[in-house]
DNA sequence: CTACATTTTGAAATCGTTTTCATAACAAAT
DNA sequence: ATTTGTTATGAAAACGATTTCAAAATGTAG
């Protein structure tokens, strides 16, 4: 592999120089510049990214930390913020935690050992106190994860306003008894969810039986899986909030299979508008997030502070989603005509 | 930040001994070993990727080339892909090309700016001919893309023959005017599907008829604007063959929205058997490929070119798939009963 | 023509590791 | 006591770029 110093050597000229036309650099005159382009040419040189790496202490790479790209609503999530981030000439790695916490550390290393300038954190299992000494390594920026620590800047929509509004919606449909199936064990995202979904419940009078809470649902299969336990275990159930169109998905498919009527017998919201929510017959109502609008901010916040290493005032970007109704809790009037 | 001169220091020995103790190498005692790594532990001390990359020549990372992560097939693939590297200690850095030529050339440029040990391409809309000069910088090996040149390792299912084999299924469900819906442009894998799609039709004294065949279709929107072309200019079409579940999917979702029945007034064919293929009503048809095995053997082969930097013997590896038959094809003995 | 600023160039230092090579320490064998 | 072999350690070179600094060349104003 030729160097810069057999381009320099080619062309005649120094090491710097050739530095100084590979980052076109002011002070170069144009008939040497040609010299060295010639040469770069010929010997087929492309500059090294270890050495300039080392030398610059810059990566234009940034971390993207998220549960699993199979999961739609991140693969958007990636693919937006893949987009921006080229647009200020930044790679981005995407690193699959699987919502495992080791992951997780583990991933955050590539700040501490300077691959990546910067990291976006779109899944956060661990304690923010473990979190938080990586920082002195790097900016971490929050997207879609949320807490109410302030030292460091999140970009996400109000989830427990929007899981409100769902509960609020169903409850409007006339449901009575509606079961709450959530993804993530602990997070601060599914907490708030779970607030606002309670808070709307109670405001009706109603609350969340522990046994129309399920837990640890994440996909389809868990979504089939639920409706199947609600069957046995909880006949009277008649609506469904879930963490994800995939999960709504699920129920709607395995109760479809077992000749529930969906909204009928059961009212199910999905999260995230995906798709396949308004595939499914009946399509599902669900709550679309702005995906596009929470990527292109995360990027422009975090490489400001890649760029300004200098404290940049950490701050709460909050974003509107909205509640798109369909088929699957559209009851009209009548509610639960016997089955 | 801490360097391994720092920790030598306050450990009190050389830089060697602790690059020794780092890369647990032999030949240091058991008491020094200790010491170094109080020391390591009191500084902090990680260290510098970009200096050791530069200095042993490895990145321990391989580059997956892809169209794009939302498609769910990538999706799973990419999965398994991180999976298995990780288990032989590498990275993966996921690189979506977007179908695109120039992004697939810039990604193939981390071969030779030496950020990457090697590359997968499961994306391949190059000619070979402008892909092949890279082979000088480091291996590459082909994901799921094949072709006929031989100077690279290739691992694939025999796309050709499932394509027979759908058209096939089709044509004894009592189709007559089946359409053919294709993604990407050029790329070889298509051809080979075109190639036993029309054979198996040729077999049976039927053809494709330009009318009947459609390009650049990709995803669930483009498998609904694909429906409705048919629906006005080929009204008589009885069964469709797509490249994908998500273009399959479209069709469906079209084609009963404008109370067409599935499969009697039309029988649909998808690939990859995604989950929405079984979540749709009706279920559609599709082909599995074992993507867990094809991502484990791609790793395992090209972990081993990476090492044996020698001439590692070129291969092809051809796995088998299924055709999966549901709903969507199932014509029972009556077809178009009138619609 | 001198003085001063600006443009152009290159030698050498530097980034933080790993690797090479030389040597010291120690044990076992003659 | 000397040789031989193995284990243990460090000084210095190397990886391939960018950055610093000094100096040369050129231009410009007085």
């Amino acid at each position: 592999m030729a160097t810069i110093e057999d381009v320099a050597k080619l062309a005649g000229l120094s090491r710097t120089t050739v530095s100084r036309v590979i980052n076109n650099q002011p002070y170069v005159t144009e008939e040497k510049k040609i010299k060295i382009n010639e040469a770069m040419k010929e010997l087929g040189y492309v500059p090294n990214s270890s050495a300039r790496r080392l030398r610059s202490q810059r990566t234009e790479t940034i971390a993207v930390l998220l549960p699993r790209v199979t999961n739609p609503f991140f693969g958007q999530l990636i693919e937006s913020l893949e987009q921006k981030a080229s647009d200020y000439g930044y790679q981005v790695i995407v690193c699959q935690t699987h919502d495992k916490k080791y992951k997780e550390l583990d991933y955050l290393q590539l700040l501490k050992t300077k691959q990546v300038d910067g990291v976006i954190m779109a899944s956060l299992t661990n304690e923010w106190m473990d979190i938080e000494p990586f920082l002195d390594s790097g900016p971490i920026v929050l997207c879609n994860e949320y807490m109410e620590k302030q030292d460091v800047t999140m970009i996400h929509i109000d989830h427990k306003q929007a899981a409100y509004d769902a509960a609020l919606h169903l409850i409007e449909q006339g449901c009575r008894r509606i079961a709450y199936a959530s993804g993530g064990r602990e997070t601060y995202i599914s907490k708030q969810r779970k607030t606002g979904f309670c808070d709307a419940l109670r405001e009706h009078n109603m609350w969340l039986s522990k046994e129309l809470e399920i837990n640890e649902v994440l996909d389809v299969g868990d979504g089939q899986t639920t409706f199947h336990y609600l069957k046995v275990h909880q006949p009277e159930v008649d609506g469904i909030f879930t963490g994800s169109d995939e999960v709504a998905a699920g129920v709607v498919y395995a109760a479809s299979k077992e000749g529930w009527r969906i909204p009928e017998d059961l009212a199910v919201v999905g999260f995230d508008n995906q798709m396949l929510s308004l595939l499914m017959v009946p399509a599902i109502t669900t709550i679309e997030q702005p995906v596009e609008q929470i990527a292109s901010k995360t990027i422009q916040v975090l490489v400001d502070q890649i760029k300004n290493k200098l404290s940049t005032p950490t701050q709460r970007f909050v974003y509107p989603y909205e509640l798109i109704k369909r088929k699957s809790t559209d009851c009209n009037t009548v509610k639960k005509t016997a089955r």
